[in-house]
This record gives structure tokens, C-alpha cells and sequence, in this order.
DNA sequence: TAGATTGTTAATCGATTAACAATC
DNA sequence: TAGATTGTTAATCGATTAACAATC
């Protein structure tokens, strides 16, 4: 009787499969926008629409959180999202490290899409001693040897890598040594973390390649 | 006798699984990286491992493309290297029009990783007309309208969309009008564009709200 | 030949979808 | 009650994996 097999779908141990919890911020952002332009109620077709999917997957994503909608009627616009916001964990705030301040940690720091959905950023980090005079979005430029410092101040669960390649892997073993259990790394390399370490990828160029292949194909069939 | 259902790995007009697809640009980073570091020559277990995917995976993957290991002995590293890419089509080059150039157009703009990697950027665009002066990365900013002529003069197929959201749409809408059928979008909005046009999403919060999800469940098991 | 490793098969697992009973 | 819409079931589809025959 392992709290992980529950078949309740309010107990918090339970698990969401991968592919829903994906699209749980999907839904999030959907509502928050029906919200903003003061809809109160919504069907699973209006939802659905608005979020780019089918309503059958929806409505069974959403059964995976509990029974939050009403039968003949539809869902609670504010209700839905504080439960699917609560379930993601952004009900809290989080704080994030950024490792590596090029272009690309420029435009993450910057981004104000992080702070208005639950991240904030309590520092920047860089081993380059010429950029540690720097304050980007506000946020003072540190050297990298101030992580352990970091993590430990503001209690630090997740870290953004946006170094170039050959540094990624070093610095995913420092956030690890330092209690970094979740990782977003934009370095275009495969890195090596332990199992209990989550990592995910974002890479540009892969992106650009899947379209490359579907493009060449529609222009082979055309 | 359909040409899409055939089970002939080198015909060019068959089905090569998602799942598949999106590990092909994995697989031929892993067999660059083994080329630069003078390796002629991998078993499926090496390649297997510098891509992080186990060996029976990506023996099923390349079992796709056609047969181009040998019993025994692994794969020739060049060989299956070009076979992949030809697979994916970045043996030619692909122009790419970036529209919208704040902090993360800037970013993608200098990104060396597009060039390297068969997509070459030939234009940057944005409505702001104070920008219209800037050169990035050896490339003129030029304004949104010149969208149609830049399309034509260069073939362009792939556009990358890294305006705020409210302009996304409008811009996906011009995009396709002008002939683009494959968009990377990376502001925060669902897309709503024709069937055959290919759309890939990059949203950066999403990926720190799934890494919450888990971080979350981290917390409450331990 | 003996050892090694691919390419393929078949079983399993997880995700999607349509349909509809439950119920507001 | 009649109409509408959810939550769930069950069928289907696609992806993963282990095992091994083929073959270098």
C-alpha cells in the first residue's frame, strides 16, 4: 500500500504522468489569460482551445488532479488555476540561480515572464572577473566561488546553466555538491548528474533541426 | 501502395517516428563531439552513452534510418554522421529570419551554435523603427515590412518568433502569409496557424514550472 | 572459428482519443 | 425535466525495452 500507487487524486504522492504534467503550465497560462480578460467560467472545449489541445485530453489531464469542475456547467476560471498552480508548486516562490551571463543570460535575467510565475532570481554568477562589477535586472554579477554562499543564504533548489559547453558539466557538478537537485541547462551538452538530480534541456539548434527535417519532407512531397 | 507507408528505411518519403526525430539532432551532436575528440569508430553502447539514451533506443533509432553499422565491429563515426544529417537535411544551409530583437533576440542572434550547425540567420527584424540603425552579429535590423521581400530574396522557410506575446500572433500570421511553413516561437502564447505549417515552442518558465512540479514532490518524499 | 555487436522482434509500457454514463 | 458538460472507461496508438538471431 505505497503511497506512490494511490488512486486518490488528491494525494500529494501520487503520480501525474510526465506528459500531463507538462502541460499543466499550458493551462495555467490559459486560464490566467481567460482571467485577465474576465471570463469567470469556461468549458473544457473553450480551455482546450485556448491551450492548443484536444478537450478529451484536457478533461483526462485534469482528472488526474482531482474533480474540479462542475458537470453541465464547466470550470471556476480563478478556482482551476489556484489548484493547478498549487499542484505545479508556484504557489510559492522559488529561488534561481543563473550561472553564466552572455547573451543568453542576459535575456534569462531579464525575462519577466520568471518573476510573474513564481521564480526569482537571487543571483547571477560568472567566472569571468571582469563581469563582476556588473548588475543585470538588478541583480549584482558574483563569482561563481559565491555559489555555495547562494544556495545556502536563500535556500537555492534550482539552477539555470546558460555557460558555454565546456563549462556546463563543471558547473552542474558544483550545483550538485552544493544541493542543486533541479537543473535547466541550456549548454548544448548531455550532462551527467545523479539519479536523484532532475535536468532538463533546452537547446536551439536541436529545435531548428526537427523543423529542418519536416520542412525538407514537405518540400520532398510538394 | 502508398509511398508514406513504405518499409523501406532508405525511402526518403516514409515515416521516421517523433520520438525518433527529436533524437536524430542529439545523436549527431554525441557523434561530432566523438569525431573532434579523434574517435573513427563507436559501438552502439558508446554512442548510446554521449548521447544519454540507453543503446537499445538508439539502435531502434537508427534501425530507421537504414543499416549503416556493422556486425561486430559499431559505426564509422563520419559515416553515420553525415547519414544523419543528410536524414535531417543540414547538409544544405537554411536561411532563417529572426523576428524580434530584445534581449533574447539579441542572444539567438549571436547564438554561433545556428551557423555550425546548417542554419544561417539573413535577417533581423523588429517594428521598432530606433532599432532600424543597429547591426547584431553582422546582421542589419531591418523593419517588420521588410518581411516579404527578405522571404523571397532568400528562400527563407524557418522563421523564429522572439517578440513579446502580444505581437506573436500577428507576426506567425505574416510569417505564413509570406510562405513560411515552420515557425520556432518562443514567446508565451499558443499559436494558431494552418495545418501544414510546423510550429515548435520554447517557452523558458514552463520548463522551470516542470522542474518545480518535481522539485516540489522532492521536498514532501525526503 | 570465436567473440563482438548490430538490426529486428515481440512484449511491455505509457499516452491519446472517442464515447458515454454520471450528474449538474 | 431537458440540455449541457464533466469525469471515466476502454480501445487504440505510439514509444520503449530486453532479448537474441544474424552476421561481421
Amino acid at each position: 500500500m505505497s503511497a506512490r500507487t494511490s488512486a486518490d487524486p488528491r494525494d500529494p504522492a501520487r503520480d501525474i504522468p510526465e506528459a500531463t504534467v507538462a502541460r499543466l503550465p499550458v493551462y495555467l497560462r490559459a486560464l490566467t489569460t481567460l482571467a485577465d480578460g474576465g471570463t469567470r467560467t469556461c468549458s473544457s472545449e473553450e480551455l482546450a482551445t485556448a491551450a492548443g489541445v484536444n478537450s478529451a485530453k484536457l478533461r483526462k489531464d485534469l482528472s488526474y488532479l482531482g474533480s474540479y469542475g462542475t458537470r453541465g456547467v464547466g470550470y471556476d476560471v480563478d478556482y482551476l488555476r489556484y489548484q493547478i498552480a498549487r499542484e505545479i508548486g508556484v504557489t510559492q516562490d522559488w529561488p534561481v540561480v543563473i550561472v553564466g551571463i552572455g547573451n543568453l543570460g542576459h535575456a534569462l535575467a531579464n525575462y519577466s515572464g520568471f518573476r510573474s510565475r513564481g521564480f526569482r532570481v537571487v543571483a547571477l554568477l560568472d567566472a569571468d572577473p571582469s563581469r563582476h562589477q556588473e548588475v543585470v535586472a538588478g541583480v549584482d554579477v558574483r563569482p561563481f566561488d559565491d555559489l555555495e554562499r547562494i544556495v545556502r543564504d536563500h535556500g537555492v533548489a534550482i539552477g539555470v546553466i546558460a555557460t558555454p559547453a565546456v563549462a556546463a558539466q563543471d558547473v552542474a557538478d558544483r550545483m550538485v555538491a552544493n544541493g542543486i537537485r533541479s537543473i535547466l541547462n541550456f549548454a548544448p551538452v548531455v550532462l551527467s548528474v545523479p539519479d536523484d538530480v532532475d535536468v532538463r534541456k533546452v537547446d536551439l539548434s536541436i529545435e531548428l533541426q526537427i523543423l529542418a527535417y519536416h520542412e525538407q519532407r514537405k518540400g520532398a512531397t510538394a
